[in-house]
DNA sequence: CAAATGTTTAATAGAGCTATTAAATTATAT
DNA sequence: ATATAATTTAATAGCTCTATTAAACATTTG
C-alpha cells in the first residue's frame, strides 16, 4: 500500500529509470513507459514535456552518482599510501557495484553525439584535474621515498577506472560465459580481488619492461 | 568512378555498417540508409528484406572479427613465456585498434536482449575454453619454473580483454577529457604500454599482496 | 458548497518507420 | 531484336511514436 501512495511523477520517473537503464534512448518510448506504470501517456507529457526532459532527469541524477564515485580517489590520508590505494580501488568498485548498470549507461550515451556530451565532458574534466594534481604530487613523493615505482597520476587514475568500470560493463556477459563464475557475486569479487592485485602490482614492481 | 560502379548491394551493406556502428539498431532506419546512400527505400528490402537481417549481416562480419582479436592469446611457442605476453597484449591491441568502433558496438548489442545473444554467449564459451586448457597449463609451467606468480589463466585472459577493450570503448571519451592526450594516437598508444605494463607487473610480481 | 486549481484521460494531428506490391527501367540471353 | 530476368522506383498499407488539446475527474480552498 505504501507503493501506491507514492504520486505519479515519481512512478513514472521509476519507471523510466529502469527501461532507460536497460534500454537505450531511442528503444524506449513514452508509450510504453505509461504502458508499463498504467497510467495514460498524455501524463508522461504533462509531467515530462518531452521525452527528451525525462530521460535527462534520468540522465543526470545517474551521471551525479557515477561522477561521485570517482571522489574516493582522494582518501583519508592517514593510512599508509600503499593500503590507501587499496582501499580506493575496493571503494570505487564498491560504489558501482551498489549501481551495477550505470557504467553501461553512461558510457553508452556519452558515445553518441548528445547536446549533453560537450557539457558532460567539461565536468569529466574538471572533476579529473581536481584529482589529478594531488595524486600526481603523492605519487612523485612516494616515489622518492623509494615506495614506489615511477608513474603518471593519469596512468593510475584510469587504470583504476577502467578497470573497474569493464567489470561492471561486462558482467551480465561474462558472468554467462564463464561458467566458473555461476553466481554474478563471484564474477565480482573475483574481478574486484584481480584489479586490487593489479594496481598495486603495477605501483610495486621495481624491474624495468 | 571506381566507387560508382560497385554494387548496389554492397553500397547499402557499407553505410549501414557506418551508421549501426556509429547509432544502434533502434536509431538507424532503413529509410536513412536509403537517403543516404541515394537510392529507394525499397531497395534496401529487396536486397536484405528486413533491417533485422540487415543488421544481422552486419554484425556477424564485426563479431566475427572481434572474436579473431582473441585468437593471438595462442602464439607461437619459439619465445619465451614472457616475451610472447607481451605480444599478446599489443597484437591483440594492434587488432582492435583497426576496427576502433567494434567493442563498443558488439558490448551494447550484447547487452540487450537480443535473440542473437545466447547464440553468441556459447560462441564465446567454445572460444574461452579452447584459450583456457593452454593457457593454465602454460601458466602452471611457468610457476613451477618460478618464472611467474601463480594465476588462474582465466584472470589473465580477463585483465587482458578488459583492458584493451576498455581503451577503446573510452577513447572517444577520453581522449577529449584529458588534453594531455591531445591526438587520439596518443591516448591509446599511451595505453597500449600501460596495458602492457600492468600484465607484466601482475605476472611478474612475487610479493603477497 | 462552489470556485479554482491540479491531475488524468480520450482523441487526435502529424510524422516517420517497416514492409509489401505492382509497375518501370535496365541488363542478359537466345 | 525480343523475350526473360534482374534491378530500381513509386505508391501505399498499417504501425507506432511524440506531442498537443480539450474535456473529465479529483482535490483543495475560500
Amino acid at each position: 500500500m505504501a507503493t501506491e501512495e507514492k504520486n505519479m511523477e515519481e512512478i513514472i520517473l521509476q519507471k523510466a529509470e529502469e527501461l532507460f537503464l536497460e534500454k537505450d534512448f531511442a528503444s524506449v518510448s513514452t508509450t510504453q513507459i505509461a504502458r508499463e506504470v498504467g497510467c495514460n501517456q498524455a501524463l508522461v507529457h504533462y509531467y515530462f514535456r518531452t521525452k527528451e526532459k525525462l530521460f535527462s532527469a534520468v540522465f543526470e541524477s545517474k551521471f551525479k552518482i557515477f561522477s561521485e564515485s570517482l571522489l574516493p580517489i582522494f582518501g583519508k590520508k592517514e593510512l599508509p599510501f600503499m593500503d590507501r590505494i587499496k582501499e580506493v580501488v575496493a571503494g570505487h568498485f564498491d560504489i558501482l557495484k551498489v549501481h551495477p548498470t550505470i557504467p553501461r549507461f553512461i558510457l553508452n550515451e556519452l558515445s553518441g553525439n548528445s547536446q549533453r556530451r560537450k557539457m558532460l565532458v567539461e565536468k569529466f574534466k574538471s572533476l579529473s584535474q581536481q584529482l589529478y594534481t594531488d595524486l600526481q604530487k603523492e605519487l612523485d613523493e612516494e616515489y622518492a621515498k623509494g615506495n614506489i615505482v615511477e608513474m603518471r597520476a593519469i596512468d593510475l587514475m584510469l587504470d583504476i577506472v577502467l578497470l573497474n568500470v569493464s567489470a561492471f560493463v561486462t558482467f551480465p556477459l561474462a558472468s554467462e560465459i564463464f561458467h566458473h563464475y555461476s553466481a554474478v557475486e563471484n564474477y565480482l569479487e573475483s574481478r574486484k580481488q584481480e584489479n586490487i592485485k593489479l594496481i598495486i602490482c603495477r605501483l610495486k614492481n621495481r624491474e624495468s619492461i
